[in-house]
RNA sequence: UCGGUGGUAGCUCAGUGGCAGAGCGAUCGGCUGUUAACCGAUUGGUCGUAGGUUCGAAUCCUACCCGCCGAGCCA
C-alpha cells in the first residue's frame, strides 16, 4: 500500500492505494475517476478494453466520497497536470455513498460550515490545514531549536490576566466560578523564571461579540516568555522567529500554496525579515496624512492598522506605546513613563495583528501600583507578584495568534477557514 | 451592541401584485483523453416564521427568527 505523496517514486510499477472518489467523468469507453487519499489527489484512468467489463461498469458508475481500494499503474502522462497518474487494474470498494452534499458546484458560506466535517476533505481545507499543521511544528522546532522548554498553562482561571477583555464564566458547582483563559501569558512568566526561556501552546478564549473576519470566541495561541530579554531583543526574537515560519512554509508547502492559488510575491518579503519599526507617535503623523487623525493615547482601529500595513511589503512593529492604552505588566521606558516597551506587529493586506508583545515590569513596587491603578484583584495576583519578591529579572514575552498568522499566510477571507471547527458567535457545530 | 445586506428546488440564484423558474447536482441513456467535460431525457418546492392588506401575495405592510458583510473590542 502506498500513499499519493510518493507515487512519483513508483514510477513503472503497479502499485495498491486506499482512496475516496472525488470525481468519476466517462466516455462510452473511457472512464477518468479523480482520487485522494489524504495526502494529496491524483487522476486515474480506467479503459474498458483493458479490464474485465464488470470493473469498468462499476467504476464508470462510482458515485463521489466513494472509498475503496485501486490496484493500478503508476504512468508518466504529460496530459495530466501532475505529470504522472494511475492506470486501474482493478478496484474494491469499502463503502459506496449516496447524496454526498458538497456537489462540485460554488456553495456559500453557511453552507460549507455546516458540512465543515465533510469539507475538510476538499482542496482547499485540506490545503490550509496542511500549511496549519506545518506552522505549528515549525513553531515548536523554531523554539526547541532555540532552547526552550514547551510549557502547559491551566485554562481554568480564577480572574483576568488583563483587565480588557471579557471572560467566559464557568459555573464551578454552583459554588464558585472559574473563568476560561484569555491568556497564559502570567503563568509563562512563572515558566520564564524557572526554565529561563518557554513558550505555551494551547487554546484561548475570548467573549468577546465580534463579527469580523479576524475573530473567533477560540483561538489558538503561541506565547513565548524569556528571562533577561529586553524589548529590542524582544521584537528581534519575534522577527526571527516569523520570517523562519514564512520562509519554511515558501520551502516545504509550495503545493499547497498552489492549490490555494496564493500569490508568493505577497508572502516572500516577508520570509527575508527586516520588518520596518515605527513608533506609536509616528504611525499617529502618518494615520494623519492618510486623513485618519486619532488623540495621542488612542488604540487603532481596523481602518487605522490596514492604512499602516499598506505601505509596506511586509508586516511591521508598531513600537512604544502609550502607557496608559496598555496592559498593566508593560515596562515603561526609564525616561518617558508615559509610553511602554512594548510592540505590535501588523500584517500587511488588513490581517491585523499577528502580535502583541512587551517587555514586563520586573520592579515589585511599580507593579503593585499599577495592580492598583487598574483596580485588579490583589488577591489572585500574589503569587504572580512572587516572581518580582524573589530574583525578578528583566523579561519579555509575546503572544502570536495562529489562525490570524495563517489567514495571512494564506491569504484566506477569514480566520474560520484556517481552523478545522471554527467556534464563533453563530456557530458552535459541526 | 450598532450600521448595511440577505433568506425561493439538494446547491448557486433569477422572479418585485396575476399558472413556481434557470443552471448545477442526482437518476437513466450516449460519447476513447476528460479537467466545474459534453449531448439528450427524467427528477425536483412549507418561497425563513407568524399575522395583516388584496379578488389574488414569493412580491406590499407589521412583528419575530436565522445568516452574511462592516464597526467597536481584540490575537
Amino acid at each position: 500500500m502506498i500513499s499519493i505523496e510518493t507515487l512519483k517514486a513508483h514510477l513503472g510499477k503497479t502499485v495498491d492505494l486506499n482512496a475516496w472518489v472525488t470525481r468519476v467523468r466517462s466516455s462510452g469507453k473511457i472512464a477518468f475517476l479523480q482520487l485522494r487519499d489524504g495526502t494529496g489527489f491524483i487522476q486515474s484512468v480506467i479503459v474498458k478494453n483493458e479490464v474485465p467489463e464488470d470493473v469498468f461498469a462499476l467504476a464508470k458508475g462510482l458515485n463521489q466520497e466513494t472509498s475503496l481500494k485501486v490496484r493500478g499503474e503508476v504512468r508518466q502522462d504529460d496530459r495530466s497536470p501532475l505529470g504522472v497518474e494511475l492506470g486501474i487494474i482493478s478496484l474494491e470498494l469499502y463503502q459506496s455513498p449516496q447524496d454526498y452534499p458538497i456537489t462540485p458546484k460554488e456553495h456559500g458560506v453557511e453552507f460549507l460550515f455546516d458540512h465543515r466535517h465533510l469539507h475538510l476533505r476538499h482542496r482547499k481545507p485540506w490545503a490550509t490545514l496542511r500549511i496549519r499543521d506545518e506552522l505549528e511544528r515549525g513553531m515548536h522546532d523554531f523554539f526547541s531549536d532555540r532552547g526552550f522548554i514547551r510549557f502547559d498553562v491551566p485554562l481554568f482561571m480564577s480572574t483576568a490576566a488583563e483587565d480588557t477583555t471579557n471572560l467566559f464564566e464557568i459555573d464551578l458547582f454552583g459554588e464558585d466560578k472559574a473563568y476560561l483563559s484569555q491568556s497564559g501569558q502570567l503563568y509563562a512568566e512563572a515558566g520564564a523564571m524557572a526554565f529561563g526561556k518557554v513558550y505555551t501552546f494551547g487554546p484561548t478564549f475570548r467573549a468577546e461579540k465580534s463579527k469580523t473576519r479576524k475573530h473567533l470566541l477560540e483561538f489558538w495561541m503561541i506565547e513565548p516568555e524569556v528571562a533577561f530579554l529586553d524589548h529590542q531583543g524582544n521584537m528581534q526574537l519575534q522577527e526571527d522567529m516569523l520570517s523562519y515560519l514564512v520562509k519554511r512554509i515558501l520551502d516545504k508547502k509550495a503545493y499547497e500554496l498552489e492549490l490555494l492559488e496564493r500569490d508568493l510575491t505577497k508572502l516572500e518579503p516577508a520570509s527575508q525579515g527586516k520588518f520596518p519599526r515605527i513608533t506609536y507617535d509616528h504611525a499617529l503623523e502618518v494615520l494623519a496624512k492618510k486623513g485618519l487623525g486619532l488623540e495621542w493615547g488612542e488604540d487603532f482601529g481596523a481602518p487605522h492598522e490596514t492604512a499602516l500595513g499598506e505601505d509596506y511589503d511586509r508586516p511591521i512593529f508598531i513600537e512604544a506605546w502609550p502607557t496608559k492604552a496598555k496592559a498593566f505588566y508593560m515596562q515603561p521606558f526609564e525616561n518617558d513613563p508615559d509610553r511602554v516597551k512594548c510592540a505590535d506587529l501588523i500584517a500587511p493586506d488588513g490581517y491585523g495583528e499577528l502580535i502583541g508583545g512587551s517587555e514586563r515590569i520586573h520592579d515589585l513596587a511599580l507593579l503593585e501600583q499599577r495592580i492598583k491603578e487598574h483596580k485588579l484583584p490583589e488577591a489572585a495576583l500574589k503569587w504572580y507578584l512572587d516572581l518580582r519578591r524573589f530574583g525578578s529579572v528583566p523579561h519579555s514575552g509575546f503572544g502570536i495568534g495562529i489562525e490570524r498568522t495563517l489567514a495571512w499566510i494564506v491569504g484566506a477571507d477569514h480566520v474560520r477557514e484556517v481552523i478545522p471547527f471554527p467556534r464563533m458567535l453563530t456557530r458552535m457545530e459541526p
